[in-house]
DNA sequence: GAATGTATCTCGTCC
DNA sequence: GGACGAGGTACATTC
């Protein structure tokens, strides 16, 4: 990796075309080809950049260059698509490689998928009466995240998010018109569950005859702790 | 800005919990207080992070943290939710701060505005005799991208979208519903217009009487620069 | 490889 | 400040 802090003006054309005036930022080159550009502040995504697989190539300027100030040209251009970044350096500030070698990365825990696993084992949550049919209940469109049966034998698909959105009542939607074709099914009745339930999307689902229920994700833990300690 | 580079564990608890194991990685230190870890791949997105408002603390390694190798330990609080980021340091490979100053920022170009922009300038690509009544038209669920009327005088509402993807489709089956309903404007076919559509869109759209337009970006505002130098 | 869904999404804008 | 939509979304997973 290398690090370099330097005054320059940085023009990208791809998918859009983008500019950035003359000022210092930090230019990060990344073992495998890769290029940042950060500025100092607005954490998380750099003002520009090139994904790899891409290729640099460092261009002398040309004389009008030269005399707006410009001592190298750097040009990212990406493998694949026609993306091409250009980096006006004026002045280099600091200049240092670093070896890092591999990176075992990231361990996640805490997601959707717990909370469908928690909702699962916990169904009567949503109702007396309610019991498990089975997780990822697959469709010819996906899987539905829970199918259960409600105190009377009905069907219910509950689709899960952590936050819920008109996207996920859409997708309930399309299950819900899909799985009450299917005779051995019919009636379906949908559950949209989630952390957070967005107003337009409580609107549309209430439209729609779904029921909203809103899922208090350290309660259910606390609730898998107790179940855990008592079995 | 400040950069160390150093062989380091990372552990983050917030929204999620996560753990990065001993490894050297760049620590990127904003001087709006947040914090980025780097690898030497996977480019754009940071490892691990922590957004502004956020306040660092250096601490004492205790000594069973001593005795396992860390000589400082980093404590990245988050000033208005709970979040914390705790970087375990054991060796430091780098470390240098830089002044870089205020950063103008980027300035864009070519996105979805543009298009609705052209797309309402030549409205007679979507076919012969259409005539532009507004952009931005008005409904009770939000703006119709561009309302427009056709040679047989009916209306017609356009999305627009730089991607078309499916929840395009949903967003203007859902205006057509609602139009469709005001006698004002019914009967209203729906035109869903995108640089690429997607099959599973083309597909949906398709089923529901919407007719897909593919625009081609460069064509349009070639067209429109022949029209800027014409009048 | 294409498509699909999630994200500690991030980031703008509009109300 | 919250809600909503767009993103050069990025990224993982599945088909």
């Amino acid at each position: 990796m290398r690090l370099v802090v330097a005054r320059c003006s940085v023009d990208y054309a791809g998918r859009l075309s983008a500019h950035l005036p003359l000022a210092n930022r930090l230019l990060l080159l990344k073992s495998d080809g890769s290029v940042l550009v950060h500025s100092d502040s607005l954490s998380y995504k750099p003002l520009n950049w090139m994904s790899p697989p891409c290729v640099l190539t460092v261009l002398e300027p040309d004389e009008a260059q030269r005399d707006a100030g410009v001592t190298e040209l750097w040009k990212v251009a990406q493998a694949k698509t026609a993306d091409l970044l250009v980096i006006s350096i004026h002045e280099v500030l600091h200049d240092s490689s670093h070896e890092l070698g591999h990176d075992p990365g990231l361990q996640k825990d805490g997601v959707e998928a717990d909370l469908q696993k928690l909702l699962a084992e916990q169904i009567e949550l949503l109702g007396e009466g309610y019991r498990l049919v089975r997780r990822e209940y697959m469709t010819a469109i996906g899987p539905v995240d829970i199918l259960a049966t409600d105190a009377a034998g009905g069907s219910v698909a509950v689709e899960i998010k952590r936050r819920g959105d008109i996207d996920g009542v859409e997708q309930l939607t399309r299950y819900l018109e899909l799985m009450n074709r299917d005779p051995r099914l019919a009636p379906v009745s949908g559950v949209f569950a989630a952390q957070e339930i967005k107003p337009q999307a409580r609107t549309l689902a209430t439209d729609r005859g779904i029921r909203c229920v809103v899922l208090d994700y350290d309660a259910m833990r606390g609730m898998d702790d107790a179940h855990q300690r008592l079995f």
